[in-house]
DNA sequence: CCCCAGGCGTCCA
DNA sequence: TGGACGCATGGG
């Protein structure tokens, strides 16, 4: 079984069994960019109030945000966790967004620069700096999340030592490049995980994919390592 | 009470 | 280079 035809069969099952997700929720760019950071290792249910607490306060633009203080902006994003480590960070894309001339300027360059300038700045790393790439400038890479290695190792597809780029690759490797595609896979998986792969209560026998087993069987993925 | 959530940086061998 | 740890709130 190839690659390609796994992750397409994948996506399909996903699909079919969910439809499709609307992502990313939130209302512009700049607002998807904070949702990136804030989300790190946190329910979305919590950002959804740190971001709500932003909007009353009439926080939510780079301007404004850019001149407040940090200690200010930690307690209104305390919903979320981590508040003041993500208020330093926020900072700290607020400062390349600044330097780059605005969000409009910074989210137009080209994919790989990009993806260099958000790597670059602390606080961001590979999975909020795709997130943004996809999902705020609508350029087309894979993102990869604890969901989607999680999923692919316990039905056998990737060994568990697999990292973030080489799943990375898998994807792009064996889909058509298409923004739209990635956008709705990563959103499919992020939702099969939530309902169906946990941490420590994985509901294996309901998941989707349970169908896969029987026609992959446990072989995994041709160049997945 | 426990464990977990759409990570990342630091430290230390 | 890679494994442990801190960061922190809200939900189940």
């Amino acid at each position: 079984m190839s690659a390609a035809v796994v992750l397409r069969d994948i996506y399909n099952l996903l699909l079919v069994h969910f439809g499709p997700q609307h992502w990313w929720p939130g209302e512009s760019p700049f607002e998807i960019m904070v949702g990136a950071v804030l989300t790190q290792n946190t329910s979305w249910q919590n950002v959804e109030k740190a971001i709500a607490n932003l909007k009353t306060a009439e926080l939510l633009s780079p301007a404004v945000l850019a001149a407040l203080p940090p200690e200010v902006l930690a307690e209104h994003i305390r919903p979320a966790g981590y508040h003041n480590l993500k208020a330093g960070r926020l900072k700290n894309l607020l400062a390349l967004i600044t330097g780059q001339g605005g969000v409009e300027a910074l989210l137009a360059q080209p994919t790989a620069l990009l993806r260099e300038l958000l790597l670059s700045v602390k606080g961001i790393g590979p999975e909020t700096a795709d997130s943004i790439v996809l999902y705020a400038a609508g350029q087309p890479v894979f993102v990869v999340d604890t969901y989607t290695h999680r999923i692919f190792s316990r039905h056998g597809l990737i060994g568990e030592e697999c990292d973030y780029f080489q799943l990375q690759d898998l994807f792009m490797d064996n889909l058509e490049e298409d923004a739209a595609l990635f956008n709705e896979y990563h959103a499919l998986l992020v939702r099969l995980g939530k309902e169906f792969c946990k941490k420590t209560k994985p509901k294996c026998e309901d998941c989707p994919l349970a169908v896969l087993a029987r026609k992959n069987g446990k072989k995994g993925i041709d160049n997945a390592k």
